[in-house]
RNA sequence: GGGCCUGUAGCUCAGGUGGUUAGAGCGCACGCCUGAUAAGCGUGAGGUCGUUGGUUCAACUCCAACCAGGCCCA
C-alpha cells in the first residue's frame, strides 16, 4: 500500500475527515463497537437553544469530547445524548422581542396561547447552527433523538418528581421576601440570582429622622431610599452602646464605634445610652404616603440581634415589605407591612413626588426630598455588586410574594453527602464554592409567575386553599379532570382549563391550577431521568444510566445546573447524579479581558476555526492552562500550536511516507526485526513512546487533559522529531542495511500509530487522518495502544544524558567558534556515575558533536577534579542545626581524598571541635574536566573539547563544506533526491586535495556518480555551473544529472 | 464585609510530600542548517519566585498579615 500525501491544508483534512465521517458513521460505529462495554455516563448539559454558540463553548465541548473519546478507547460504552433547555425566561423574553411587545400585561393581551405558540417556535431557532459547530469542532453528540424540555414526555417526567417530592412532604407555599425581577414580573430562586450579579453605583444615604420629642436625631443609614416609604421602625442592637453627638446644632444618635467614622476623632460626645434603653422610643416616620393600619406599632425604636456597627450607623431602617430580615422582625415586633409598590415597580399615581415613577428612579426624588427638609446627613453613590435579573437585566427588588418552595433545608446533610461523593476538577469548587453553597442552602423557590415553562401540576381547591393536589403522570389527571385529546398540550393555557370538583366534604369548590410554572432550572436538573420519560418508559435504561460518570460545565452553572441536577437526584433520594466534574472557567480575550459584546473583543468561534482548524484550538485550549483558570484566548498561541506541534507531526508523516513509499516499505509485513532486538535509536524510541503512553494515560484517566496533551505533544516535537528523526534519517534513505532500514520504518510507523492514537481524544481530525493513512482503520474505532516494548529507564537515562552532553558540547562548539560541521578530534565528557552508557549512546553523542571520539574521563584522574556536593535532605535528617557547617566542610573536600574515597577509604571531615564520617549517600560526587580545552559544565554533567584543527581535520570539514554547497545547489536546480549527477569541482589545489581525500564521502552523500576535481571546469559537460564561496576561497561547481528518478520530494 | 482562586523571566505557563545553580515555550540577540523546507535547529541574555513577618539547620514550597487581580456570595 503507498501512504497518501496529506491534504495541502488543515482546512481540507479537517473537512475531509468530517465528511468520512459522516459517510461512514464513524461516530455510530463507534457506539456499536463498544455497545457491550461497561457504559461510561456522560450527561450534556443542554443549550438554551435559543443563541448561538461562542468560543467558550468550544472549551467545555473539547473537554467533554476528549473525555468521552478517550473513555470509548477504553473500550467503554459513552452514549452522548444531546439536550435542547427550551423553557424559562431566555425564550420568553425572545418571544417578546419577536412580538414587540413587553412585559406582563402585554402578554396577556396578546394572550397566553398566542405567546406560548412563538416561545416554541423561536426555541429551535438555532438549533441547526449548534449541530453544525458541534459537528464542525468534533465534537460527536447524538442530536438524533435528543431530549427537548417542552415536550409532553419531557414535563410528564417532571411532573412525576415533583409529585414525589410533594409527597415526601417538602413541597409548601410560602410568603417571602424574595429577589423579584420587576420587569419580569416573578421571583427568582436564589440560584438564579446568582447568576445575575453586576457592579452599579447605587445610593449610600445617612439620612436624620427626628424622634418625636424633637430634641435629638437618629442617624440612619441606607442604599435603597425608597423603600424608606414604607418604614415603619428603626432596629438598634439591645447591647451595643450608642452616642449622642453634638454637631453644627444638631444632636445626633448612632452607635459608639461609628462615631469617629462619621464625625471624625475630635466629635462631641454628649451621651451614651445602650440599645435597650433607646427601644420604644418614638420618631417622626420619614414619609406618611403609605397608609398604614390606625393603631399599629409602628415608627418606634424597636431591638434586633442582626444589628452590627461595622457599616451604617448602628440604627437599621426597618421596611418589613422589602427586606428578608425587616420582614422577619416585622413578625416579631407586630409592625405593619407597608406595600406601595406595585407589580411593576412603580408607586401608585397618587402618591406625592414618587407617584408612577419606578422605584430605583424614585430615589434620587427621595433623596432630594429630605435634602430639602434638612434631613441628609450625607450622600454619595458608590459603587458595589448588586443582583439583576439574569435575563433581563433589570435590577432586582426583595419583595414579599407569595411563592411556592422545596424544603431543600431539610435535606442539606444527604445534599452534603451526595456531593462528598463527587471528585470535582478542580476540588476547591467541590470544598468551597459549591459545599458551602449547600452549608447555607435556602429553599428552592420554585415557581415562576410566567407562561412558557413546565406548569406547576398543582391544583387548588378555590373554597379551601390548604387542599392542594399534585398530579404526578398525565394519567392520574384523566382520572380527575376526565378524558384529554391524546395529544393535549400540558402547557399554559390550556392546562388552566382543567379543572374538577373538590373531594372534600361538602366544600363545594373546584380544583383550579396554581397558575404559576415552574424554576427552569429544575428542568434541566431532571434531564437524568426526564430524557428517558422515566419512569414511565425505559426504567432500565434510565437506572442503568445513572448517575453520570462525568459532566463539565462552566463555573457559572454551579449554583445552576450542578446545583439542580444535585438537589433533584437528593429530593428523589437517587444520591449523587453525578461523580466526577470538571469545572471550567471564562474564556477571556488575549488581554485578559472579559469577552463582552460592548467591547467589541468577542471571537467569533467559526472565523477561529477557519483560521486555525478545530484541532488546533482544541488542543490549544486544554495545553495552556488548566480548565479551571481564566483562560486568555490568544491567536498568537493557536498559531504557534499549529506550527510548532501539528506541523511538526505532519512534517514527520510527510518524511515517513515519502521514504516509505520511495522504498516500497509497508507495515504488517513481518520482517522487520521485533522491537527488543532493534537498533539503539528504535528501542530508545520504543521505550520513550512507552512511558509517554503510560503518562498521557493516567492524565487522562485522572481528568487531567492539559497534562495529557502537554506530555504528548512534548514527546511529538522533542524526542520523535527533534532528536529520533532528525537522527535517524538516513537510515530512512536504503543507505544502510536492509534490516536496519526496516527496523527504523517499522519504528517510525508503530510511534505514529501510537501518537495517532493518544491524540485521538483531544485533536480527532488529524489523529484519524493519519491513522487511517497508517492503519486504513480510524482511530476512533480503535483501543488506546498498548506499549511495544517495556520502558527500558536506563535507555532513556542514558539518551537523555547524551542529549545533555550534547548541548553542552554545542556551547563549547559556540565558545570557540567552531561550527559544527567543521569535525573534532576529542571529546572529554563527565557524566554523574549512576549514568549507564551503552557504546551506542557514545557514538551518537561523537556523532552529534562531529568529534572523532569521546573518552569519559571519570577514571582518568589527571584530567579530572572531584568535587563534592552535599545531599542536604540526607544530611538535614542526621545533623539538624549543624547542616551548613557539615555542607561546607564537604565542599572544601580536596579531590584527593574523595577519589581516595572511591576506592573505598572512609572519609572524615573535620568541623570545629569534632570529626565526622560522611557516608556516600550524603553527598555527591562531582567531576570537573581540567586542562586546555573548551569546557562547559552543568549540573553533573561536564564536556572538555580539544578545539585544535589538525590538516586531516580541516579537510574533513572542507568535504563537509562542499557536500553542502553541493546539496544546496541540487536543490536550487531542481534535482529530484534521488537524482544521480556528474559533479565537477574547481579548486584551489589544497582544497582540491582535501576533496580527493575524502571523494568517496562526497559522491555518496550528494550521490554523483562522477566526480571531476581540477582547477579549471569544463563547463561544456555540465547543465550549469556556479562559483560558490567556500570558507573563504572561490570555488565552481558544475552540476548534470545523468539519471532522472522521476520521484518527488 | 465573607468565601474561593490567582500573583514565578517582557508575555503565556511548569515547578509531588520544604533541601540550596527556579525551568519551558513565545518574544529578543547571536549563530547554524538547507534532500521533512511558505520550515527547522542551536546558543545566549532576561527572575530580590506580589510584599512583610513567622516556623525551620534550610522556604518559590508551610503559617500569618497585607497588597493587587479575578470569580462567587452578602
Amino acid at each position: 500500500m503507498a501512504f497518501p500525501e496529506l491534504p495541502s491544508s488543515t482546512n481540507d483534512l479537517e473537512e475531509q475527515v468530517l465528511e468520512r465521517w459522516n459517510v461512514e458513521g464513524t461516530f455510530r460505529l463507534s457506539l456499536e463497537k463498544t455497545a457491550d462495554g461497561e457504559p461510561f455516563v456522560f450527561f450534556e448539559g443542554p443549550p438554551t437553544a435559543n443563541g448561538r454558540p461562542g468560543i467558550h463553548h468550544v472549551l467545555s465541548r473539547t473537554i467533554k469530547d476528549a473525555v468521552a473519546r478517550f473513555r470509548t478507547m477504553e473500550g467503554r460504552y459513552v452514549p452522548r445524548i444531546a439536550g435542547w433547555d427550551t423553557h424559562g425566561l431566555p425564550v420568553e423574553i425572545e418571544a417578546e422581542r419577536r412580538l414587540g411587545i413587553s412585559g406582563k400585561p402585554e402578554i396577556e393581551k396578546v394572550g397566553i396561547a398566542r405567546f406560548n405558540e412563538v416561545c416554541r417556535e423561536s426555541v429551535l431557532t438555532y438549533t441547526e447552527d449548534w449541530e453544525r459547530f458541534s459537528a464542525r469542532i468534533g465534537y460527536w453528540l447524538d442530536y438524533s433523538k435528543p431530549y427537548v424540555t417542552f415536550h409532553r414526555s419531557y414535563i410528564e417526567s417532571v411532573w412525576w418528581s415533583l409529585k414525589e417530592i410533594a409527597d415526601r412532604g417538602l413541597f409548601y407555599r410560602g410568603h417571602k421576601i424574595l429577589p423579584y425581577c420587576p420587569r419580569c414580573g416573578t421571583g427568582l430562586s436564589s440560584h438564579e440570582v446568582a447568576l445575575g450579579y453586576r457592579d452599579v453605583l447605587d445610593p449610600s444615604l445617612y439620612l436624620t429622622v427626628p424622634a418625636e420629642d424633637g430634641d435629638k436625631h437618629f442617624l440612619v443609614w441606607t442604599t435603597t431610599p425608597w423603600t424608606l416609604v414604607s418604614n415603619t421602625a428603626l432596629a438598634v442592637h439591645p447591647e451595643l452602646e450608642y452616642a449622642e453627638v453634638e454637631h453644627e446644632g444638631k444632636r445626633y444618635v448612632l452607635a459608639m464605634e461609628r462615631v469617629a467614622a462619621l464625625f471624625g476623632e475630635g466629635a462631641e460626645v454628649i451621651d451614651r445610652h445602650k440599645g435597650t434603653d433607646l427601644v420604644g422610643t418614638p420618631y417622626v416616620r420619614p414619609f406618611d404616603w403609605a397608609e398604614a393600619p390606625e393603631s399599629s406599632a409602628a415608627w418606634r425604636v424597636v431591638a434586633a440581634d442582626f444589628v452590627s456597627a461595622e457599616e451604617g450607623t448602628g440604627i437599621v431602617h426597618t421596611a418589613p415589605a422589602y427586606g428578608a430580615d425587616d420582614y422577619a422582625l416585622g413578625l416579631q415586633e407586630g409592625l405593619p407591612v407597608l406595600r406601595p409598590v406595585d407589580d411593576r415597580g412603580t408607586f401608585p399615581d397618587h402618591f406625592p413626588i414618587v407617584g408612577g415613577r419606578f422605584v430605583k428612579e424614585a430615589d434620587q426624588d427621595i433623596v432630594r426630598t429630605l435634602k430639602e427638609r434638612g434631613q441628609v446627613f450625607r450622600f454619595s453613590r458608590e459603587e458595589h455588586s448588586y443582583p439583576h435579573c439574569w435575563r433581563c437585566g433589570s435590577p432586582l427588588l426583595y419583595m414579599a410574594r407569595d411563592s411556592w418552595f422545596i424544603r431543600t433545608t431539610q435535606l442539606r446533610e444527604q445534599l452534603l453527602a451526595n456531593n462528598r461523593e463527587v471528585a470535582w476538577y478542580p476540588p476547591e469548587v467541590g470544598s468551597g464554592r459549591f459545599g458551602e453553597w449547600l452549608e447555607n442552602n435556602v429553599d428552592w423557590a420554585i415557581s415562576r409567575s410566567r407562561y412558557w415553562g413546565t406548569p406547576l401540576p398543582a391544583w387548588v381547591c378555590q373554597e379551601d386553599a390548604d387542599h392542594i393536589e399534585f398530579i404526578g403522570s398525565f394519567a392520574e389527571l384523566q382520572v380527575r379532570a376526565g378524558k384529554l385529546e391524546d395529544d393535549f398540550d400540558p402547557h399554559r393555557p390550556f392546562i388552566d382549563e382543567v379543572t374538577w370538583p373538590c373531594a372534600c366534604d361538602g366544600c363545594g369548590g373546584r380544583m383550579v391550577r396554581t397558575p404559576e410554572v415552574i424554576d427552569v432550572w429544575y428542568d434541566s436538573g431532571a434531564m437524568p431521568f426526564a430524557q428517558w420519560h422515566y419512569p414511565f418508559e425505559n426504567v432500565e435504561v434510565a437506572e442503568r444510566l445513572f448517575p453520570a460518570d462525568f459532566i463539565c460545565e462552566g463555573v457559572d452553572q454551579t449554583r445552576g445546573w450542578f446545583y439542580s441536577l444535585m438537589a433533584i437526584s437528593t429530593l428523589l433520594d437517587h444520591g449523587p447524579a453525578y461523580r466526577n466534574v470538571i469545572v471550567n472557567d471564562l474564556i477571556l480575550d488575549a488581554e485578559g479581558l472579559k469577552m463582552s459584546k460592548s467591547r467589541g473583543n468577542v471571537i467569533d468561534p467559526w472565523e477561529a476555526i477557519g483560521e486555525f482548524g478545530s484541532d488546533a484550538i482544541r488542543w490549544y485550549l486544554l495545553a495552556s492552562s488548566h480548565p479551571w483558570l481564566p483562560k486568555r484566548f490568544d491567536p498568537a498561541g493557536v498559531r504557534e500550536v499549529q506550527r510548532k506541534l501539528f506541523d511538526t507531526l505532519r512534517s514527520t508523516y510527510h518524511f515517513f511516507s515519502l521514504y516509505a513509499n520511495l522504498e516500497a516499505w509497508s507495515a504488517g509485513r513481518g520482517d522487520e526485526p521485533p522491537p527488543g532486538e532493534r537498533p539503539l535509536m528504535d528501542r530508545w524510541l520504543l521505550s520513550r513512546l512507552a512511558s509517554v503512553t503510560e503518562a498521557v494515560t493516567e492524565s487522562f484517566s485522572g481528568y487531567n487533559l492539559t497534562h495529557a496533551v502537554r506530555d504528548l505533544g512534548d514527546f511529538v516535537v522533542d524526542d520523535l522529531s527533534n532528536w529520533y528523526v532528525r537522527r535517524s534519517r538516513d537510515r530512512f534513505w536504503g543507505s544502510a542495511d536492509r534490516s536496519d532500514t526496516r527496523a527504523a520504518f517499522a519504528t517510525l510507523h508503530e510511534t505514529l500509530v501510537v501518537v495517532a492514537r493518544l491524540m485521538a481524544p483531544a485533536a480527532p481530525f488529524l489523529a484519524d487522518w493519519l491513522h487511517r493513512a497508517l492503519t486504513e482503520e480510524s482511530v476512533h474505532l480503535a483501543r488506546l495502544p498498548e506499549p511495544v516494548v517495556e520502558t527500558d529507564a536506563a535507555l532513556e537515562g542514558g539518551m537523555e544524558a547524551v542529549r545533555q552532553l550534547s548541548t553542552l558540547g554545542r556551547a563549547a562548539r559556540e565558545r570557540v567558534r567552531i561550527r559544527v560541521r567543521q569535525p573534532l578530534g576529542k571529546l572529554y565528557a563527565v557524566a554523574p556515575v549512576d549514568v549507564a552508557f551503552e557504546p551506542g549512546l557514545v557514538e551518537i553523542l561523537a556523532d552529534e558533536l562531529n568529534v572523532r571520539s569521546v573518552e569519559f574521563i571519570e577514571g582518568a584522574e589527571d584530567l579530572v577534579e572531584f568535587s563534592a556536593k552535599p545531599n542536604f535532605r540526607a544530611l538535614g535528617a542526621r545533623f539538624g542545626k549543624r547542616t551548613p557547617k557539615v555542607a561546607e566542610a564537604i565542599r572544601r573536600i580536596p579531590s584527593a581524598e574523595l577519589v581516595a574515597f572511591r576506592r573505598g577509604e572512609p572519609l572524615i571531615v573535620t568541623l570545629e571541635d569534632e570529626t565526622v564520617t560522611v557516608e556516600a549517600e550524603e553527598m555527591e560526587i562531582v567531576q570537573e574536566a581540567r586542562g586546555d580545552f573548551a569546557v562547559e559544565a552543568e549540573g553533573g554533567f561536564t564536556v572538555a573539547l580539544d578545539p585544535v584543527l589538525t590538516p586531516a581535520l580541516l579537510a574533513e570539514g572542507m568535504a563537509r563544506e562542499l557536500v553542502s554547497r553541493v546539496q544546496r545547489l541540487r536543490k536550487e536546480n531542481g534535482f529530484e533526491i534521488a537524482d544521480r549527477i556528474r559533479l565537477g569541482v574547481a579548486a584551489t589545489p589544497d582544497l582540491l586535495e582535501s576533496f580527493e581525500t575524502h571523494r568517496r564521502f562526497i559522491m555518496g552523500e550528494t550521490l554523483a556518480v562522477e566526480l571531476d576535481l581540477s582547477e579549471d571546469l569544463n563547463e561544456d559537460r555540465y547543465d550549469n555551473a556556479r562559483s560558490v564561496d567556500l570558507d573563504g576561497d572561490e570555488i565552481t561547481l558544475g552540476m548534470a544529472r545523468i539519471i532522472a528518478t522521476g520521484v518527488t520530494g
